[in-house]
DNA sequence: ATTGACGTGACATACGTATGTCAATTACCG
DNA sequence: CGGTAATTGACATACGTATGTCACGTCAAT
């Protein structure tokens, strides 16, 4: 009994393999008695597409853009990084991978780069930036023209995407809690929470987790109210000037999000990398020197090659209406010291 | 300038395409003026092989073993059912996949399972299968079949194996090292460390890195002397049991290998699981639990399901003769606590 | 000069699917 | 019932590769 093919199924069916065929690929004309017995013996035989046959017969190309955020961001860049080498591997087979940069802090821009495509020559999009109702419009756009669009790295809730690929941040959020809880076992004292905007989803969830885990586990650590600072590296050295002062029983630091550079530069400023507790978020070479110099103690991280090639997965099946294998598209949390730095 | 095609080379080579044929397939009958030529234009106009075409074209199956030691061990019980699971599953596209459990203990029997074997059937072999002599004998003439074996889980350095897949347990150990040194900040003590059997591979290394990121960066925590309880959870018992006279200063456990069920009951007797900081590896069923009830610090693990698509990935790069992407093969040290388990 | 071995090319068929053409059948309407 | 439109089937071609057959040429050895 090897594998059924189109002709089984039409013999099956006792109908022509154009009957197949037009039912299989949605095509008109079909009388419903029809469709049904083809459907009938799809399932009887267990049939089910070799996409592979399919796609050389289509010549196939899938053709799928990343939409990133601008600017200096070490996060971002590894993440193009990824997309540039995943774009010559096995998962990267028959589909054409563009990047498109916008200026994630302006709404109106990013809507306009967006309307600027050629939705013709597209079949998916990657989508890291801020949701907004223009952006919100903008991806209803673009899905209305039959094209996929998955949310990469911050969900976007709101916007019925087809996916979404990245980690959960309330449990990053709670990680975060877990390791200062345990790195400051029988301690108590006050941390230091900062990020650049929490206008970031991203950083309000792990806000959030940090604080369940913390009050629920570990009452003796206090966090600090968060700290913005803006792309201002200024703002974060005056914070933690303050906070050492005001907070002698500082014993950490946690950073949310971006900015991990501007505070290991206010730590060192203030000798105390090294000395406090520090977590950190997104494994870029900042972070990556600063755990190999002993400056933080843990950085939690998502591998950004899976995270990538999980959503050109990802993608492709919606593409070709199979089923996505959670289990390999989960992106998992990780821990990362010095010791597993890969 | 689309991706050229066999005729496109035959055309550049200014011969037939049953020559091109013939080169690419390594046949015979063919001058080796023209086989440079054909090598010349595959070269010039850098041609790769549609895979998946000629696997169509082939009718290509796959046919993969796993070879698992049989007993109770929850950790392969892990491995067996992410087989399972993946053998549905896109990677395993076109391939049958069987586990094969023997009995690891004897390297005869190892060997008589081996060669009881039907070669002919096979195309690669994944093992995890301590490294003897006769093991190693017994992958030379599964090798000289042409069929490709790697090494799963623990390597098998002498045996000439294609590929390993896992991790690379000396930085297992060393992760260890510094969890316990981050998780008793300021402490100073010693650490039980169990295991099984130091005749594993795994535990020999973790050890290793255990010891050298002890003595390093944490001079003021002592590693006790490695217990080896041979699957007698009397031992570990009353090893405990002397440890906790004999050591009151004993601050942590760490659990190296299989047996964490043994250890885990034998703290919960003493009174003293949750209090002292403790450490396993491999997220089974025992550890995930023991994380949730707070008995675990953390467990450090490999993804059992990466592990079993990667070898599958692995396995078929190999028959293919196409490179290994190695970033996503890597397989990954995973820190595991009881807010991101999976 | 004949034989044979080797090397080569032309051609056909196949894999499983997609897609087109066109004639034949069927269903439905008035 | 005829007429028309909707359905259907037979057939062909294609995707890129594998593989087989067979005839033809070349060259060295006999």
């Amino acid at each position: 009994m090897a594998k059924p093919t189109v002709h089984d199924i039409a013999r099956e069916a006792g109908v022509s393999l154009s009957t197949v065929d037009r039912v299989l690929n949605g095509r008109a004309d079909v009388r419903p008695k029809n469709a049904e017995r083809v459907k009938a013996a799809v399932e009887k035989l267990g049939y089910v597409r070799d996409t592979n046959a399919a796609n050389l017969a289509k010549q196939r190309q899938y053709r799928f853009l990343f939409v990133l955020p601008e600017g200096p961001n070490h996060f971002v860049e590894t993440i193009a990084t990824a997309v540039e080498e995943a774009s010559g591997a096995q998962v990267a087979d028959r589909t054409d991978v563009d990047v498109l940069l916008v200026d994630a802090a302006d709404p109106h821009a990013i809507v306009e780069a967006l309307s600027a495509l050629d939705l013709s020559t597209l079949d998916g999009v990657a989508m890291m930036v801020p949701e907004t109702p223009q952006v919100r419009d903008a991806i209803a756009h673009i899905k209305s023209a039959g094209i996929y669009v998955v949310a990469l790295v911050s969900d976007l809730p709101n916007s019925r995407c087809d996916h979404f690929v990245g980690v959960d941040n309330f449990s990053a959020g709670k990680i975060a809690g877990a390791l200062l809880g345990k790195f400051l076992r029988n301690e108590t004292g006050s941390i230091l929470v900062a990020t650049n905007s929490m206008v970031a989803r991203d950083s309000i969830e792990r806000r959030f987790g940090l604080d369940e885990v913390l009050s629920r586990d570990y009452p003796r650590l206090t966090a600090l109210p968060t700290i913005e600072f803006y792309d201002d590296p200024e703002r974060i050295h005056e914070t933690l000037d303050h906070a050492l002062k005001a907070h002698p029983e500082l014993k950490a630091v946690y950073s949310m999000g971006s900015g991990n550079a501007a505070m290991l530069d206010a730590l060192r400023e203030h000798g105390v990398a090294g000395k406090l507790v520090a977590i950190a978020h997104d494994l870029t070479t900042v972070t990556r020197q600063a755990l190999i110099d002993g400056e933080l103690d843990a950085v939690i991280a998502q591998n950004v090659g899976h995270l990538v090639r999980s959503t050109l997965r990802v993608l492709r099946a919606k593409c070709d209406g199979t089923d996505i294998y959670e289990a390999q598209e989960k992106i998992r949390i990780e821990i990362i010291m010095r010791e597993n730095l890969y």
